[in-house]
DNA sequence: TGCCAGGATGATG
DNA sequence: CATCATCATGGC
């Protein structure tokens, strides 16, 4: 992956190789990014707004600057790694060499750990569409204001001043005081989400079970898409459905150590069929 | 109307 | 250890 930055106007593009902003941004791994022209998107993420735009050959980053673009977006996208080589070994499985095909260019994002965490106890029993929806009336009601339309996502402190009441407007429902209490236990240090950088993932799991609302399937997706650990494998109803159907012996070798990764070309290919 | 959606929980067999 | 009702909401 080539960067070439441009000294003007802070807009700074690289080579688009295993990069598809449709699929990256919409294949239900974050909630926040949303369609804002042709191959063009917008979100926020670690507080900053950000409008990505897709050409022939490579991908737009436009209104961040150098450092935000190396310190943020570099690690959010993925950029340090090789997905060439990675599609290239999933190659070595029939199925996953049918969802690379049709699904290279998802990237894994590293998203913030809080907002992971939230957005997954959102999703809990609930379908895409409308975990945007919470989650973006979450952020109206409770984020700081970063100017336009854009809103950053709300701290454990906000939230907690709200309270499960002050959430209703979000219309959460049943998750609303799982939102609550993950705030509690976060803003408290009784659950230490930096600590969890450095735990294995049964230690990391384990840690995030603690909060209520957080099962097997959250804390995976908390671990894999807030922490970076590609290695953890969220089961859903989709994925539950490949497994049973595709590898009731277990996931092939050429996943090892990146199962995450595996997981969500997987998860999006079956989802989108 | 009934069913489904990136589930967790507590009770029951 | 496997299964089940319940939790609330919107889209279809």
């Amino acid at each position: 992956m080539k960067t070439e930055k441009s000294n003007k106007k802070s807009i700074i593009s690289v080579k688009k190789s295993c990069f598809d902003l449709a699929l990256t941004l919409d294949c239900g791994q974050a909630f926040r990014w949303a369609p804002t022209g042709e191959n063009e998107w917008h979100g926020v993420a670690y507080s900053r707004p950000l409008t990505l735009r897709q050409t022939e050959d490579e991908i737009i980053f436009i209104g961040t600057n150098d450092e935000d673009f190396e310190n943020i977006w570099k690690p959010y996208f993925d950029l340090e790694r090789d997905y060439e080589i990675l599609c290239r070994r999933f190659e070595a499985d029939g199925n996953l060499k049918k969802a690379v095909s049709e699904c290279c260019g998802i990237r894994l994002l590293r998203q913030e750990p809080w907002e992971a965490l939230c957005s997954f106890i959102i999703s809990a029993n609930n379908n895409i569409p409308r975990i945007k929806g919470i989650i973006d009336r979450l952020c109206r009601l409770l984020g700081e204001h970063l100017g336009g339309d854009d809103y950053a996502f709300p701290s454990p402190e906000k939230i907690i001043e709200a309270g499960v009441e002050g959430l209703a407007p979000i219309r959460a429902g049943f998750r609303a005081k799982y939102i609550v209490d993950a705030a509690c236990k976060v803003a408290s240090g009784e659950v230490d989400l930096n600590s969890i950088f450095n735990m294995t993932l049964d230690e990391g799991r384990d840690e995030l079970i603690k909060i209520k609302g957080v099962g097997e399937k959250v804390a995976q997706c908390a671990l894999l898409y807030g922490f970076g650990k590609v290695d953890a494998f969220p089961v859903d109803v989709w994925v539950k459905r490949i497994m049973s159907e595709l590898y009731p012996e277990g996931l092939p070798e050429c996943t090892n150590g990146v199962r995450g990764i595996a997981q969500q070309y997987l998860f999006h290919w079956r989802r989108t069929r």
